[in-house]
DNA sequence: AACCGACGAATTGTCGACAATTTAAATGGA
DNA sequence: TCCATTTAAATTGTCGACAATTCGTCGGTT
């Protein structure tokens, strides 16, 4: 998984490049939920001193990947059902004033970027070439896009700085790569179109409505599992 | 100014202290605000190792009072009217489905602690003897005391852990400690009958009215000014 | 047998020094 | 005088070592 985000910068130090490596490792699951974290183990497993991987986990609790008490150590987030619930509430709030926000600060030119994506997206998973593919990329895609058309640098800090990343691990953890996409895909359609078309409030309730039958949908699915 | 937030821990760490002290220090403006950081300096002004303050620093990065460039520095994030407008529309949400989700989870305690709080603001302010007093700290805590009633961890942390640090900042620099005191009694009475109701859709639509008077009563002081 | 306290090992917090990078000044040439 | 290049100073990033705290073990007492 490529785990691009559009707040991403290029690592430049030392301390970039474990903490993207650990924040791969962490949403992946190689290093496990919940998982107590080592400083010296990890510092030489990692062949760095025990003050970049120090500086590694500050970042990663930046992103409420690790939490950290003090004299005690570091913890791998667990992942709880009542957490992704939790998160899904989140993202509603967020990304739906997110997107009222987008309708009312959009440019001409990234609806037509928009527009242009979600073409693409209408014709590969059509094919099923990848319905893993569409759900994963083409989702997340949508939304960061959505996201940054609000043109509100502290939304998109929130969203995809801190957000996001738990919301990959989860997806990643819980196995979520599955369909729901050409419901997904009719419900992003219509979201575009409200933005398009300047109706903040339309937009904030379509995407709304779209996280919150997300949520529904991954309850669903855990409940099967128990 | 107390700075008292629910989810504050006792410091314990000297780190901690620094920490805190830095905090107050951004929040009030003893550091400006768009200062760029020079952390030999600071160090020696606090007497500890520049490793100890760099942890502070890394800890206020996380409550988005400091930004910090690889290679460049650490700056304390400037005070621009957009800023603040953005942080407004970010609370409108949070806050709003904060709100929702109190009516949801409310205990019946809880209930009664909020109407005693409210007992108390009725009569306070009335006699005049700090409407300052009111306005900071008595609306920060029912504010709070919403938020911590919505049981919703990942809400809490970062509405409380991060959003507010920022809204003190702009209050204390842009001085507003005034009134719109009488206005926001009576809305807050009516947020927390939704919430006693539990009428979570009427409890969002309040809160996001309150929080978008006083983004409109803030927004056109500052046009005054200018 | 269960509980409490002391001791030792391991982990985290803090420090000062060195290396790498950026910023500023200084030098030289057009 | 202005601009580009080089050089020096300052700042940030990284490292290893020491101090402080916590965790686990052991022995003793009730």
């Amino acid at each position: 998984m490529p785990l691009n985000n559009p707040t991403r910068t290029a690592p430049v130090t030392t301390a970039d490049k474990i903490f993207e490596q650990m924040q791969h490792a962490i949403v992946e699951g190689k290093i496990p939920a919940g998982s107590k974290i080592s400083e010296p183990e990890l510092a030489k497993q990692y062949q760095v001193s025990r003050s970049t991987l120090r500086e590694a986990l500050n970042r990663l609790e930046k992103c409420h990947l690790v939490e950290r008490k003090a004299n005690i150590g570091s913890r791998v987030v667990d992942c709880t059902i009542q957490g992704l619930l939790e998160l899904y509430i989140t993202r509603e709030a967020l990304e739906g004033m997110a997107c009222r926000q987008a309708a009312l600060n959009i440019t001409n030119d990234e609806i037509v970027d928009m527009q242009a994506m979600l073409q693409r997206h209408s014709q590969s998973p059509a094919l099923q070439d990848g319905v893993s593919y569409y759900q994963e990329q083409g989702d997340l895609d949508f939304h960061y896009k959505v996201i940054l058309a609000s043109h509100n640098q502290q939304l998109i800090n929130l969203i995809c700085g801190q957000l996001y990343h738990l919301v990959r691990m989860y997806r990643c953890q819980f196995g979520m790569n599955s369909p729901r996409a050409t419901r997904a895909f009719d419900e992003h359609s219509h979201i575009i179109q409200a933005i398009a078309d300047r109706d903040g409030e339309l937009a904030e309730i379509l995407m709304r409505r779209h996280i919150a039958a997300s949520r529904i949908n991954i309850e669903s699915k855990i409940l099967k599992i128990k």
